[in-house]
DNA sequence: ATAAATTTTCAATATTATTTGAAAGTTCGG
DNA sequence: CCGAACTTTCAAATAATATTGAAAATTTAT
């Protein structure tokens, strides 16, 4: 296989595997070309590259700026601005822990709340399986954001090792 | 908060939390209205509590008992079949763990395998870049995999103690 | 074997998400 | 300041995905 060709499959395996996880598959396309490219690319170059709109490319490269995936770098004597991704593969998995941590797990941690207090009769079936359920999932979700934080702040090899030494 | 009105939050808030996860929004909603219920629902229970067509709700129930969320119960003297979802959410979360990673890490790993045995000058820039960026996912991937299948097996307070025996 | 009850399928339709492209906005060298 | 180079915005167009509903298939009781 040829050089080319083994980056456009890369791009769109990444693309599809991103679009399973709620990430559009275009961003992940992005994110995929830069982090096969050597250097630095311009929008112009990611345009070309990928056939997309410069709307387009324009707006999932700032998402992925948003997301600390993507950096912009000036080259000297050039204009334009050019981009690289993050290649530490446990930094993106961090960062992107971090940032669904805050956008995902806050808003599920309100509405619990929210609906925790719900009021009747806390002897009805059927309120006893629904705050049983809330809790339930309100215990977990409690435990998954503790253990979330303590990752974000670990390093890889913590991590991994973690688990092999506890096997034992 | 009414029993009632509780309910239809959380319905909307897990549709919402799973559609962000590539899940589609009314299997999620689905999924929520049978945790939070006391009792095995019928089709027809759910299509009106959900105001969703028979169809609809047929391939969604099919599609969480292929994930292993949501089973069929018979009631006797009854002919039509009820849903039940696994209560458990340690549980629920090893099944999707175990269901994506069936399904999305093994193409992931094909197509690594594949493009890693790009040809070409070996020592130009861009296919170091390549490569070093291949081997970097591939090798993560690898950890990410073997983790995931500790997980599973795993039980709920091995994994979240685990966490805070090694802090310290 | 029959028919009523129930489930499944799937082409047509509706909804939602993404992309485009041109206009507006910004930045910067001279 | 001016204008060329470049970036951003966003309404409209397009594409992707989910939903409906009625017909077909299946199951079950008699």
């Amino acid at each position: 296989m040829k050089l080319e060709e083994a980056k456009e499959k890369f791009i769109q395996a990444w693309g599809t595997f991103g679009s399973n996880w709620g990430i559009n598959r275009t961003m992940a396309q992005v994110h995929a070309l830069l982090l096969v490219s050597a250097d630095p690319l311009s929008a112009e170059d990611i345009m070309e590259a990928l056939n997309i709109s410069r709307g387009n490319t324009n707006m999932n490269v700032r998402a992925l700026i948003d997301w600390g995936l993507v950096f912009k770098e000036f080259q000297s004597g050039e204009r334009k601005e050019f981009f690289t991704a993050e290649k530490d593969i446990w930094q993106v998995f961090k960062q992107i822990a971090k940032e669904r941590r805050k956008r995902e797990l806050e808003p599920v941690f309100k509405v619990l709340n929210e609906v925790s207090r719900v009021e009747g009769d806390t002897e009805s079936k059927e309120m006893k399986a629904f705050n049983e359920a809330i809790q339930g999932i309100h215990n977990f979700a409690s435990k998954a954001d503790g253990t979330l934080d303590k990752l974000i702040k670990a390093d890889e090899n913590w991590f991994f090792n973690a688990f092999i030494k506890l096997m034992k």
